[in-house]
DNA sequence: TAGCCAAATGCAAGAGCTTACATTTCTATT
DNA sequence: AATAGAAATGTAAGCTCTTGCATTTGGCTA
């Protein structure tokens, strides 16, 4: 580091601009509470100063910090780099910073993020599922930091969120997947334990099993990790398992996409020999070929609106409201009716 | 001191554990300068009334926040994401926190959010590309925030970075596909004037052109926005303008899949009757059809080392030192040699 | 047991800002 | 011109934590 100068402070502007330090702070936070003439004047001095006023004092005095903290599984997949970027632009047009960080899928990790960015300061949370320890929510309720769960959604917690039903919305696709005549289903999920929106997945193609009168545990479940060749090993997995199988659904596209590689390496033709269904409708699902047929998600809507409801509630304490937002079914070209 | 303190204090700590705050302090900060049997003590207390620190408290009289900020164009764009996230997980690993602010790749923005985050506190800056008014690196400067370029090297700067050499890459890529004979270049870009990293590989393409002893303008430029729909308008720009064309560089893979589709729609034979080539090998690449020849960026090593660099930079004062990382060829199935 | 030194702890002065309340300055009315 | 009441500005008390320096403690040696 050079010559130490120090840093103007807010008692610098004031006195080069001949007023107090509060006309300074409130030139800053109410502009239009101070004079036009002593506005100037004040401007004037803390561009010369090129003052910049310390967060942590300001943070420290008015008890917020316009942060809000997001929490995702992680930026590496695309569906929440998207709502991610989506949240943090609304957030950013209403003045309010973000702060993120990620969990890797763990649990143990979520709640040390928690804990780490209500530390500091961060004024609410953004979350993603809703499954987590009670303990934790308790900890956010005696810290008085509001959080919203956003990614899925469940009308029966009274806990409000900001998503759509993944159950329900597989549960269409699977539908329309068994109307095809489609019988020996299976599904390549992620761990469902700590991931409450798979573990939904997974519900939805059981719950339309049931409603076709089939049975639910007909339904071939592997489970893997995040990743296109986790994917594709997942697929051979399947075939192996359970060859009779002549619909793949996915927990999501890079899985599919993986699945969809595979088998093309293997020599299934899809969607002839075997369906393949995926999840969230990124690019990739787009580009695969044959494009994938895939659950289409409102990732960016559902950012946007998670910022908005905080904003609102951080700012006029408007409660949030739950939000239901739909997810649709886009038909490409790894769908067809079952090979008898 | 009054009972109906909504939130502890160090002080309420102190209290109940009989110590003075410093001593709750430095067990907080350097637990081994404290005697076991206290910091028991203090641990249960602090335990017991579920405190925690207070941010801005800690940062106004610590005179840091440990938070580093992160500015990029947008994390919808998968190399932004996976750098990010590498980033944020070595600064996890160090008690850092990230700050994330998008520009849009528009400059003013950018502007503005390095002043927020700047204002926020952030400890230092981690910024892409080099290219920038000296009007900001003065204002960093004077606020001794230290900002790190990533993204992007250039050994010619005094300001250090973290990251390849675009325009060296991209020659060398251009080298290969002169080499098979392809005399009629185009490129489809990014706008360059607000994106070095752009603008380095227009200038590595034309310095292949003059090293073979070809004239640089022949390269035929078209410039468009993100997108994989950009990308295929683009491509049949070019075709339209100079169908003579038989390799097509894009500036990033997005691009080049948009270019990939809409050559096929238009009945080019990729690569027969023309070549296609990519930028950053993300997992379209892969996934494309036919799959998509490209530069890699290591784009993960980036964000790792350029956290690094910056935790030793804070911590110890370490000067950060300049790395060049090497970006690879990657030749899948676009590129072949060109039709006479 | 006295004396010394290092380790452990305490004291209290800030760090820079916001804001309730007090004071001064205007504006408008009579 | 006097004055109530509003608008603008000033005063100063926090907000919670860190840290330089002062003091106490405790283990050893002589």
């Amino acid at each position: 580091m050079s010559k130490e100068q120090p840093t103007p402070t807010l008692q610098d502007v004031a006195t080069a601009a001949k007023v107090s330090t509060a006309t300074v702070s409130r030139c800053l936070n109410f502009p239009d509470q101070v004079k036009e003439k002593t506005r100037t004047k004040v401007l004037k001095a803390i561009k010369m100063l090129s003052y910049s006023p310390n967060f942590g004092a300001r943070a420290m005095a008015s008890r917020r910090t316009d942060t809000i903290g997001a929490i995702i599984p992680t930026m590496g997949n695309a569906i929440f780099a998207r709502g991610l970027q989506a949240f943090q632009d609304e957030l950013h047009l209403h003045g309010f910073t973000m702060l993120v960080a990620s969990t890797s899928y763990r649990e143990d990790i979520e709640e040390e993020q928690i804990r780490a960015l209500v530390g500091r300061g961060a004024d609410a949370l953004l979350l993603i599922g809703h499954a987590r320890s009670p303990e934790v929510y308790r900890f956010l309720e005696a810290q008085a930091v509001p959080a919203l769960v956003t990614w899925a959604f469940d009308a029966s917690l009274s806990r409000p969120s900001i998503g759509f039903d993944n159950q329900k919305a597989m549960c269409r696709m699977a539908k329309k997947v068994i109307d095809l005549g489609h019988r020996n289903l299976a599904l390549v999920s992620a761990e469902t334990i700590l991931n409450d929106r798979a573990k939904a997945r997974q519900l939805g193609i059981e719950d339309a099993l049931v409603a076709a009168n089939l049975c639910a545990k007909t339904l071939h479940i592997v489970k893997t990790t995040y990743g296109i060749e986790e994917g594709a090993t997942a697929f051979e997995q399947v075939m192996k398992a359970a060859p009779q199988t002549t619909a793949v659904f996915c927990g999501n596209d890079v899985l599919a996409v993986g699945a969809l590689r595979r088998a093309r390496e293997l020599g299934f033709k899809v969607p002839q020999d075997v369906s393949i269904i995926g999840f969230d409708d990124i690019e990739l699902a787009e580009i695969a070929y044959p494009a994938l047929t895939t659950v289409h998600v409102p990732h960016r809507e559902m950012g946007r609106r998670a910022a908005e409801a905080l904003i609102k509630l951080l700012n006029k304490g408007t409660q949030i409201e739950a939000v239901e937002l739909e997810a649709s079914l886009v038909f490409r070209d790894t769908l067809a009716p079952a090979r008898n």
